[in-house]
RNA sequence: GCCACUUUAGCUCAGUCGGUAGAGCGUCUCACUCGUAAUGAGAAGGUCGACAGUUCGAUUCUGUCAAGUGGCUCCA
């Protein structure tokens, strides 16, 4: 037993004298809610002895550090059951997540959706018995010994630090190796887990938790190791919290866009056509339309210059971008055309390959070339609505995030050296006006950076596009997150993340430079001084695609659409049939001025009518019935389910006209009146 | 592409321990003509995802394929 002696820590920013083998357990013995330490900064468990100089800072449960602790010590708790109710089970790691933790386990057969409930019951078991975890340092080799029959443990264990990714460094750590114990009352060890810790001090200590789904996912993130199978869990300190987070869920599955496309008759995925391959029906097109009609005017005022290519191409022209050598796996494979043969069967004429488009820069760039150029053109912006196709593996297509055939808002953007950081903030303002225009506020900034494995083009070039990029996202102010090795094969980008319903990130903006394609396809321009000189490429586009643009603002309004995006703007709802001509012929005055609006002359009753108009989320009912007759009005309802009754037919389509064009949300009567300045009489 | 799961009417789903099916909503027809989230009655609508196999008989069991869902890998 060492000498007892006193030390001085500083204890919740306090200095303070305490007996050398006093921990967090006794520091903080009259806290509950305590579940670790932070020593010097350094998250830890409780019972970690302490030192002279120590600065000792409480992690509490309902801290964010505490429930990633407690969540870290569930997906031990798994773990342990997995073995418990399995036989030959061999574990991978188990990291915690964001609102949760998973377990990669190689076992003999999946996990089957009774086996879950079977673990979940186990783990209950193990939480109620208040098992300890208990840290305690290993040396290699006897962590080898003890986890002989581990093959991946092992694997992590003789693996250099450089190897090791984020998820996988919850297991080990780089300074000393760890072992795990968790201990029954009696004292005996039930399960070790080769762990860096910290964890909580006992089972008790994790809340609410429950096993959500089982998947598979490869050892170590590679396609070519094997195939474990996962299961993901979340874990709350209380059970209302995860009461609120499966609620939160069902809340996002209602505004999941494929649902509401459905719903709103907006599109569908026709299996005669294809996977991936979207049809938009009336109403969707309309919205597809409107954002078109915008962008086009946006970039008519940002000086782009339009073109329009064609969606097949012969294959060389994808040889001399480089694409088919790099991509070609995500390629419709080739349509072979014009092959002549002899009547021995033998090639009379070889006949020409064609595929269809999975890009439209090459296009661009014949474009560029097709006649010589002046430094004075530059910049040249190309722009068109491109639709390309690229077969996406199987296992990936996912509603309109992910489909085989896209449109793109494309623009490729010939400038000089010197011009090329304006070019970039310019288009990088471009991207934020049109972002705040269409009300999203929840994305961020990805750089992504040089794959070593996967590049063309000088060091040099990688650097100072690189660096271009970083100063360009990093005076926008906003939020600049890392991709390392993220890059196209031809140059770094920076792209715009946005969260869909459930909190999975699509890439919605990008902005790439090119120092490598000019340089293959020949362009050059003539500059001041009579000399060639090979211009800058950036390529951009800022719905990215069109079509997953749209699930996202689908989802971001859950439907409810501004008025300026809406399908229907205006769905008019007559009390009885007898007024339907005249609603007509006010809906007739709003055709005239632009306005979308349609009559429901179906033979549905009033409320039921007013239900329906509910349901499909049109901005502005528009109702008519005696009393509007007598005085030549018209009545509104709104969204929310407020009303503004009475308003003279003319005045009702110049308000209508005014808020049908704004970008702001009107969804009640106060919106209305504040947006359209409407007074009443 | 890989692993698991799913596929029954337009939609959401029930059902058949192997004897070719049912509800609600929607659609259509008729009546009702109605002032703010479901009027009533009636009718139509299904080779039970496709193709094989086993069987006297398959929507049900087996296999293959297709599509979808959740992940993994990938994403110019």
């Amino acid at each position: 037993m060492a000498e007892v002696h006193q030390i001085i820590v500083t204890l919740n920013g306090k200095s303070k004298e305490v007996d050398s083998d006093q921990t967090g357990e006794q520091l903080y013995a009259d806290d509950r809610n305590v579940v670790a330490v932070s020593i010097n900064g350094v998250p830890r468990d409780i019972y970690t002895p302490l030192h002279d100089g120590d600065t000792v800072e409480p992690i509490t449960l309902d801290s964010p550090e505490g429930v990633a602790i407690m969540r870290h010590s569930a997906t031990h708790v798994m773990a342990q059951a997995v073995q418990e109710v399995f036989e030959g089970v061999k574990l991978g790691i188990g990291p915690v997540i964001d609102n949760g933790f998973y377990y990669d386990f190689d076992v003999p057969t999946p996990f089957t959706p009774d086996d879950l409930k079977t673990i979940e019951k186990h783990m209950q078991r193990i939480v109620k018995e208040n098992q300890l975890f208990r840290r305690r340092v290993v040396t290699e080799d006897e962590a080898r010994a003890e986890e002989a029959d581990q093959p991946y443990k092992l694997e992590l264990i003789g693996a250099k630090e450089a190897e090791i990714d984020a998820d996988a460094a919850t297991e080990v750590s780089t300074g000393e190796l760890s072992m795990y114990d968790n201990i029954r009352k009696d004292g005996t060890v039930v399960w070790k887990d080769l762990c860096r810790g910290p964890h909580l001090p006992s089972t008790k200590y994790i809340g609410a938790f429950k096993l959500q789904r089982t998947a598979a996912a490869y050892w170590r993130g590679d396609e070519k190791n094997p195939m474990l199978q996962r299961i993901y869990g979340t874990a709350w300190s209380t059970k209302e919290e995860l009461k609120n987070y499966l609620a939160r869920l069902d809340e996002a599955a209602r505004r999941d866009h494929r649902k509401l496309g459905a719903d709103l008759d907006l599109f569908s995925f026709p299996d005669e056509i294809g996977p991936g391959l979207v049809v938009f029906h009336p109403k969707g097109g309309t919205i597809i339309n409107v954002m078109e009609d915008y962008s086009r005017k946006m970039h008519r005022r940002n000086g782009y210059s339009f073109v329009q290519t064609p969606h097949i191409t012969k294959e060389g022209l994808y040889k001399t971008s480089g694409h088919l050598s790099w991509y070609k796996d995500g390629m419709f494979p080739p349509m072979h055309l014009d092959e002549e043969l002899n009547a021995d069967g033998s090639v009379k004429k070889p006949g020409q390959d064609y595929y269809l488009k999975p890009m439209n820069c090459p296009m661009h760039n014949l474009i560029f070339a097709s006649r010589q150029r002046s430094y004075r053109e530059l910049p040249l912006r190309l722009f068109e609505f491109g639709t390309v196709y690229r077969y996406e593996k199987s296992g990936v297509v996912h509603g309109l995030t992910r489909v085989r055939g896209l449109t793109q808002d494309d623009s490729h953007i010939y400038c000089t050296r010197e011009q090329m950081k304006d070019e970039l903030k310019s288009i990088l303002k471009f991207v934020l006006q049109l972002l705040q225009d269409f009300g999203l506020e929840d994305f961020y900034l990805e750089l992504s950076t040089k794959d070593e494995h996967k590049y063309v083009g000088s060091d040099e070039i990688w650097e100072e596009a690189t660096r271009t990029l970083r100063e360009v996202g990093e005076e926008s102010g906003l939020e600049l997150v890392d991709d390392p090795a993220g890059a196209a094969f031809y140059g770094p980008k920076i792209s715009v993340q946005a969260r869909d319903a459930i909190g999975r990130t699509w890439q919605i903006s990008t902005l790439q430079l090119d120092f490598n394609e000019p340089h293959l396809f020949g362009l050059e321009y003539i500059d001041r001084d009579g000399q060639r000189k090979e211009p800058v490429m950036i390529h951009r586009a800022l719905f990215g695609s069109v079509e997953r643009f749209f699930a996202i603002l689908l989802e971001h309004y859950a439907g409810a659409f501004p008025a300026w995006l809406a399908p229907v703007q205006a769905e008019g709802i007559a009390v009885a049939d007898k007024y339907n001509d005249y609603l007509k012929e006010f809906f007739d005055g709003l055709t005239q001025r632009d306005i979308r609006g349609e009559i429901d002359y179906s033979d549905d009753r009033f409320g039921k009518k007013i239900r329906n108009a509910s349901k499909q989320k049109v901005p502005f009912t528009i109702i008519a019935g005696e009393d509007d007759m007598q005085h030549g009005s018209v009545s509104f309802r709104f969204r929310d389910g407020s009303q503004l009754n009475g308003v003279k037919k003319e005045t009702a389509a110049d308000l209508l006209e005014k808020v049908c064009t704004t970008h702001e949300q009107v969804n009640s009567s106060e919106d209305f009146i504040t947006v359209s300045g409407y007074q009443a009489a």
